[in-house]
DNA sequence: CATATGATGGACT
DNA sequence: GTCCATCATATGG
């Protein structure tokens, strides 16, 4: 049995701090007949039409923002970038401007055998240390776009982690062109699922 | 149809 | 650190 999803509302505030509270919680993906499960470890906030590295920023002659305004918190989309599926999640509208938060990083947690067969890598620490790496582990891909990880009927959900303490750092986002002045990458100290370590700032 | 562009990853020095 | 294969999109001919 699965725990219950997060609630809608955890997903309806502001990106940066959802994607600092996202981190300590645990991804988990119904796949076929098993469940793949992993620590959110590394998260980075984007946002709309003024967010420079945004797919939905308004250069970007895309109907993504369009769509973005459109879905509820908590939904997800997938997007390619370089040969690679980014797993995204919905969260709450900055004056009226769509936000998200990509996770970037997990910690395996269960169904290692079936991510190690998904990636065709046998060390642990590189199943799922970076973006691309964690969608093909999980067997996630564009079609999972418009699921809501706080529905628990969906194949993929975000569920709360266990109570500990956790060390946050943050940084600038990682591998965009133009980036907004403030730190909106934020990742758990010392986890060696996080895929860079530079511009460390810690809290 | 051709080509340019990335929120990347992996191989290599 | 550097180099480049990657492939869904977007855009131009």
């Amino acid at each position: 049995m699965i725990e219950k999803p997060l609630p809608r509302c955890f997903f309806k505030n502001d990106a940066a701090r959802v994607a600092n509270e996202l981190l300590g919680k645990i991804l988990v993906r119904k796949y076929k007949n098993s469940v793949l499960a992993g620590k959110i470890v590394e998260t980075e906030a984007y946002y709309g039409a003024d967010d420079p590295a945004s797919r939905a920023h308004k250069s970007k002659k895309t109907n993504l923002s369009k769509w973005w305004r459109c879905a509820l918190p908590g939904t997800v989309f997938v997007y390619m970038v370089h040969g690679n599926w980014l797993l995204n999640i919905v969260t709450g509208k900055i004056n009226g401007e769509p936000s998200g938060v990509l996770i970037r990083a997990v910690e395996p947690l269960k169904g290692m055998e079936i991510m190690m067969k998904n990636r065709n890598v046998k060390e642990i620490e590189k199943l799922t240390s970076g973006p691309g790496k964690l969608t093909s582990a999980f067997g996630i891909a564009q079609y999972h776009t418009g699921l809501n990880v706080s529905e628990q009927n969906s194949d993929i959900i975000v569920i709360k982690g266990k109570n500990e303490n956790i060390k946050i750092c943050s940084s600038h986002r990682i591998g965009v062109s133009e980036d907004l002045p403030q730190n909106l990458r934020f990742y758990l100290a010392n986890n060696k699922f996080v895929s860079k370590k530079n511009d460390t700032v810690k809290h």
